[in-house]
DNA sequence: CTCTTTTCAGGAATGATTATTGATCGAGAA
DNA sequence: TTCTCGATCAATAATCATTCCTGAAAAGAG
């Protein structure tokens, strides 16, 4: 999808390089199915590479995120997920095993512009959080 | 609004009962306009009473909410903040000085529909998380 | 090759929150 | 009222995710 060219693009415009590090955080994101958080793709970097510190793999997830290769979210009581699909779209999580899986067809422009159209402030962001128990667990009970 | 019996009766109805340093976190609640957050909770409690611990606060304020007679709502990169305002409602918080401010005549049963409509899961919440600069953060610049 | 800048690994530091523990309070029984 | 037992509290230690710091290593520029 992104091939290595398009990426390292994205980086020399913010004054980065791709660098061996940055490029394994980037393939364990694309491996990984799910969402993983930083601490997952920490554990699958090392596998190839033991020497890398999970600062690092912080360091690498925030430079990738700042040129926009990758996105971030966020729910409360789990760490910060991340996710190689930047195209906008809707996710949901698992409260009980913590998996993640997108939720399609959900468009929220109409929302969007009620929400300007109610406040006197600037909006930045409006995301949708959205929690609940995947069908796994709800067999488990 | 809610007075001391109405609180009291939710308590107990989960074994709990109303001591001073709960209503003094609730009535620290009440004052306080915006929706704080536990370390600023913590400070107006402390006022009239300085031998409370933070860890007390965080305690009230988990069992307040768990008998739901108030509410708490996190931001990506701010503590989590506490309202007594239990009415479904959506709020904006300023990235700049961190101010939460209502937001009205948001609905999205529809969305919520969707979302339903859209996921396996068993949907347990669907929030707004909006985040902008506000009136004031503007003007400074 | 040498200088300069960026990046890295390792580990310490931070901030919010939770857990632990022994002391204290309070509602009801005697 | 006094006693008793469980709930609650204050203080503090612990935890978890994340960031910061430092000296070393790597990657370009000249």
């Amino acid at each position: 999808m992104a091939p290595d060219q398009d990426v390292r693009e994205k980086l020399r415009l913010s004054g980065y390089t791709l660098t061996s590090q940055r490029r394994a955080v980037l393939e364990a994101l694309e491996e990984s199915s799910g969402h993983p958080s930083a601490e997952d793709v920490y554990l699958l970097v090392k596998k190839r590479n033991p020497r890398v510190a999970l600062g690092t793999v912080y360091q690498a997830l925030s430079v990738l995120e700042e040129v926009g290769v990758i996105e971030s979210k966020r729910w409360s009581e789990s760490p910060t997920r991340y996710d190689v699909n930047t195209v906008p779209h809707t996710d949901i999580r698992c409260v009980r095993c913590g998996a993640v899986d997108e939720v399609p067809n959900v468009e929220y422009g109409e929302l969007d512009e009620t929400v300007h159209a109610n406040t006197p402030y600037r909006v930045t962001s409006v995301s949708l959080m959205i929690e609940g128990v995947c069908p796994g667990c709800q067999k488990a009970g």
